[in-house]
DNA sequence: TTATCATTTGAATAATTGTTCATATGTTGA
DNA sequence: TCAACATATGAACAATTATTCAAATGATAA
């Protein structure tokens, strides 16, 4: 796993700093947050997530499009179905190290 | 057809989960990021955030009771003032990696 | 075309939450 | 002890937001 511990913030203004907390407030749901965790190994369509997490399509589809614009996820169509995706590494290390700063 | 409910992605069960979307609700908001962000480099008293991000001491303190709770930052005591300072890297990384996925 | 499946969208409701204000607690020095 | 300062707390209000529902869009095959 990376380290960035000794990274510095490098100035982030106050901009800067309203859009990571934006950035932030899309991992914090626990819908958006699970829907992450079905990508995490694999991508999946909008109805495979819907059953998997027990949703409707309609609520899984207005989460996916907040995490769409987050460009946490991609997609791409394959016939009637888009398949969603994580969208880079980033996404999977702020949740790996959100998971290990819970299990300390 | 995919059903990913029994293999992939239980690297995190649903209440952990749960408490990870918690713990981004957290960093989720813009005055709790200044603070992390004030506390990036030093340790500070209630009163320096408050004069830095102008705001009440009192809402300045409502937000470093949620970032206590959630481990975020840690505090000494010194005579009358309470300092406080980031608890560890992790939120350092997690700040860190959000930039970076900003700046991309 | 038409039917059907998969997904998206918009509006409304319900629940959550950050700030303010007033008050309380805790610390120090006189 | 008291007074002054620093911080914390509780309640109420205002703003934000996730889900539901109904309807619309997009794609495929007959």
């Amino acid at each position: 796993m990376n380290n960035y511990s000794n990274d510095k913030m490098n100035f982030a203004d106050e901009n800067e700093l309203y859009d990571l907390a934006e950035l932030f407030k899309v991992f914090g749901d626990s819908t958006r947050i699970r829907i992450l965790s079905a990508l995490y190994g694999r991508e999946c369509c909008v109805q495979d997530i819907a059953d998997g997490l027990k949703m409707t399509p309609s609520a899984v589809s207005h989460q996916l499009k907040i995490l769409k614009q987050s460009k946490l996820v991609g997609n791409r169509r394959e016939g009637k179905q888009i398949f969603y995706f994580l969208a880079d590494d980033h996404v999977r290390s702020i949740i790996a190290i959100g998971l290990e700063h819970l299990r300390e």
